[in-house]
DNA sequence: TATGAATGAGAATTCATTCAT
DNA sequence: AATGAATGAATTCTCATTCAT
């Protein structure tokens, strides 16, 4: 998955930057002199295979993210049902602050209004079918989910991943610490969520066997 | 409320960054050139109110957070129920767009690694009490909800606020359009919103019962 | 001395020169606004009496060091000759450390080609006949010594002063501590200094009889 | 002697500042700017070879003090004894006006309290051994002169070395006619100073002697 | 292809001086 | 007469990008 025709210049370049700012790096001041240090590269070289720098970081939050999607893709697939996944995602997240960051990051820099943002952004857009984002995550989650549930409106459908997306949010919130004025566990978060999942989408259900 | 004894400078240098990022500045590259020319003052008059361009920029999403915290707050009062006034806050959010975009900035930045960011977290930490910030507001919301619920442990109660607040930041998420790929309309956004909340109080008071 | 008809915030603004440089100041580093907070009186007014900063700080320099020379030169008439009229302004140099800090600091600009330099060379100049500056004092010295040395041409009266310059420079370098090399003990120093310069007035004055 | 191993780039900076001091610029008020400009290299370039602005003055101060003190120690050595050594020294301060600015101005900041004299004080603390600066310079005549007299103590040596740098210090005194009242020709200066110090030495061995 | 030395535009910050009160 | 808020020119230093090797 490493092997997807990526150079190695450029994995070392994403590589490098991913681990800048699992570090802690402020993003928006990450400078090309940091990331080839790390990335072990010259700096002349990293302009053979990147135009600037937006390129290299937007790049960099990109392959994360599609990285983070692909595995945790592969890997929830054999979980039961949608709770059971989401679960999953969140013990991910839990373990891998990593991963978390990058997610995190990548939302983060999504709605940031700086040049690697745009360039995010166009990079979500021109993406091939296969590459997997965190919305395709979510997507998926829900129509495996909904799959025998016939006659589910494109609403519906969205309305389902903008709650699931919301619950994940939320668990990233706290993951943060963002709000350190918050005092509940991990493991109990992870519950109230799961099981409050399930009852959205059962309630969802019956509501539409009502109609 | 914008008497609150804040030099008129200061005031006028809080506005114009406001103002840049209403106009889709990115903060993160904002410059002293630019704040102080949008405010109308010379560059070094900016220095002798700020110590430096952080402060200026964080007091500024301070100043932005505390006063449609504090409006949003005297004006949702009469609001019946708690998903009235969620209800009354999206409409907010939806009708101002600047209110939408100081808010989300303000936790868009609290979450960085950026200078700007560390400050703003310090003011959040050192604010004094009467100055409402957006945790504040939700945690009005909950309590005011749970009032006449015995029993409520904090944990619960935290739980309902990171609940409610991931509602929050779904919908700034769909009003900046950061997910192109959802087609709902605003105001049935909203309603799923509400609904949701409400399902999700009640579900949650029954279990309460129950137990 | 002080009634010189200088304004009282004339010799504030000196005195508060002085205050800073006898704390460790650098005096080309020397703002306005740290001078007149510490004279007491706000940055404006210094501007009625000064014309600018390097004004402030050479009359400062010019003042302090005419309050020295004047001072030492009351003290020292009572002393029997140049040999214990050195010791004395050693001596003194070497209790008040913020006289050997005045002097020294004079005559340091007045070898330097700064702003405050070319000014305070301009006062030196244009100084009036009883303004006694660091040279008149050493004058004074060779004169009264040579008082009734018939045929003391100027060029020899012009050598001994230079030579009696170069042994205070050398103390103030010793104690400044520019020389860290050097172990000698202040006392012995002193001591060394003076033998030196009587030696040389005798070979001196030998030489002119030979002559 | 320039191919010490420093890099074209930082002895273009060196000279440059020597050049700028020596037409007589302020060595407080040097900017960046003017530096490289005359070194004829970019600014971004001087911060490739220097951390700050402070360490291209300093550097080229110590530079220059140890190419002058080399230079002289080198040439100066088939002179037969003290005396002619030290006018040696004095003509060629005399010749170089550059030089004996140089020397001076080393002197000079090193008892200043400016940024600059905290990293000259540093460099000539941390210097090598086979770097010779000023008082190395004084030291080695010294030591030559007295070698074949035993029991000199070491505080009989640090004051020759004190006598010669106090006629130095005149002489540069002198030259920089701080002091324009002095007549003196130069020439009748320098054979003061010389016949000063040979009388001086013969004092001093004969006093010793009698001991 | 890989490099990193060189660059200069651009940013933050300081501070002498002015001037309305 | 006294003030200090306001100013902007000037300065240091950074860093994305280029290009000769």
């Amino acid at each position: 998955m490493d092997g997807t025709g990526l150079s190695p210049k450029k994995t070392a370049v994403y590589e490098a930057v991913i681990e800048l700012f699992t570090e802690g790096a402020d993003l928006n001041n990450l400078t090309v002199a940091e990331i080839t240090a790390k990335a072990g590269i010259g700096k002349g070289t990293a302009y053979e295979y990147f135009s600037n720098k937006e390129e290299m970081i937007a790049g960099a939050l990109f392959y994360a993210m599609k990285n983070v999607c692909q595995s945790l893709c592969r890997r929830f697939e054999h979980e039961k049902d949608l709770c059971a996944k989401v679960d999953f995602i969140l013990m991910d997240m839990e373990e891998h602050f990593a991963n978390t960051n990058c997610f995190f990051r990548a939302l983060h820099v999504l709605m940031d209004h700086s040049a690697i943002s745009a360039k995010l952004r166009e990079m979500v857009r021109k993406k091939r079918e296969d590459e997997i984002v965190f919305m395709d995550l979510v997507r998926m989650l829900v129509d495996k989910e909904m799959e025998d549930v016939t006659g589910l409106a494109q609403e519906d459908r969205e309305y389902l991943m903008m709650m699931i997306l919301s619950k994940i949010i939320c668990f990233a919130l706290y993951q943060f610490g963002a709000n350190q004025e918050l005092h509940l566990e991990s493991s109990v978060m992870r519950a109230l969520i799961c099981r409050n999942i399930s009852s959205e989408i059962e309630s969802f259900k019956t509501s539409m066997i009502g109609a």
